[in-house]
DNA sequence: CATGCGGATTGACCCTAATCAAATAATTTT
DNA sequence: AAAATTATTTGATTAGGGTCAATCCGCATG
């Protein structure tokens, strides 16, 4: 890991983001001030589930997953947050401690924000409050969108339902390039990598076509329908 | 349904809930101006995934079962709030739609706090922002908590830690009675109610009694190995 | 006390996905 | 481009739970 600088660039990627577009630029600034950078390989862990979190990250690029493990050492995937999410905000109001570990994907970058700057600001500026609000929001629907699909569909409709997340309303056929390795989706999707690559088997007979990263889709509707 | 206006005992118990207690009175009761009771006969549904909400709940009494449907009509659980729980109030910042489905699962007794009110509050006062997000954690944390038990234990794993977490550290041998059906417990855990049943037939081996709802552990750590 | 009902348990069976092992791609390194 | 890693796929097997059906239990009711 190498710190740096927030670099002018950085700057107007963090202030163009959903969490700070929203504020007023001094309210923003202020957060920004004091933050830093940090650069990470991956398999790099950030922070450790349960341990004092002091930062409050904002992906500047790379991908990052955050696991709980088991007794067993078993790892469940949380959330996985690409370049322009935040993560790390709950510990700030759970006492500074992480719900789970925070582990770079791939190669990262993110902006560090001084975790207890941001809760003071967020208890003086209902703007700042507002935004945490919001974020929060986000990613306890996020969490529990994940809990719903885990219950109610099997491995093929978790990875149709991933695959339509990505497909823009109107369009019956199109194709994408995965964000990341199926390593990391299969994490995300609460499968074993073995169990993703069925599951894209199984889609080919509704016209899911995977060439490497690439996935491509026929028919909608038969996608929705499975 | 019937509604009601707020008793003074409503009233006293709202204001000793861990959401208004750390608010200044006039606060309180500008939040619970307005607010409206309602009670419900068990599995009545008090509104529905993806439809427009008004109110964030407070259970007085009895118990909600929020939970979202698949296609073919099976029910995934999200969450199950007893008694001193308030839920809804996610929708309140995601455009006013409900993220899941609730029904009553048994006789209960509900608060309505007007949203939109508490809402623009909530944008005024830093105060109110801040029991709401403290609320969001706590609410993010436990469909987070429920998400990684998912994927990491077995069936008996989680009947195990559900059993854990109520017994008080330090003690090796206790006994609780269930504060609901089975049927409610199963679901909350993602189990189908035999499985549950299995479950606890699993723990008998490892000292856990079960005659009725009342649970018994002989053995702390034989539970805590499992 | 007999009856009926709903919840809970048990048994039988099946399906999904995890695991382990091996074979193939894809990438990176040399 | 060959070698060496590192992903991904495929096959075989197994464990964990879901589903369905039958039974049992506890409790309320007449």
């Amino acid at each position: 890991m190498k710190t740096l600088r927030l670099t002018s660039n950085d700057r107007a990627v963090l202030l163009a983001s959903r969490f700070f577009a929203r504020l007023p630029r001094a309210t923003a600034e202020a957060i920004l001030d004091g933050t830093i950078v940090s650069t990470h390989e991956e398999h790099d862990i950030l922070f450790r589930q349960d341990e004092p979190v002091d930062h409050v990250f904002f992906v500047l690029s790379g991908l990052i997953r955050l696991y709980r493990l088991g007794k067993d050492g078993r790892e469940a995937d949380i959330a996985v947050f690409p370049k322009g999410e935040i993560f790390g905000e709950n510990a700030m109001f759970l006492d500074h401690r992480a719900t789970a570990n925070a582990q770079a994907a791939e190669p990262l970058i993110v902006a560090r924000l001084e975790s207890r700057k941001l809760r003071q600001l967020a208890a003086e500026n209902t703007d700042v409050a507002q935004a945490l609000i919001e974020l929060l929001c986000h990613h306890g629907k996020m969490t529990e969108d994940c809990l719903a699909e885990d219950r109610l569909l099997t491995a093929p409709q978790r990875v149709a339902s991933y695959i339509l997340s990505h497909c823009p309303d109107g369009l019956s056929s199109f194709s994408f390039r995965l964000p990341f390795q199926k390593n990391v989706l299969a994490g995300k999707l609460g499968l074993a990598p073995e169990a993703l690559s069925r599951a894209f088997s199984m889609l080919r007979q509704s016209g899911v076509t995977v060439k490497g990263r690439v996935i491509e889709i026929r028919d909608r509707q038969a996608l929705e329908r499975f």
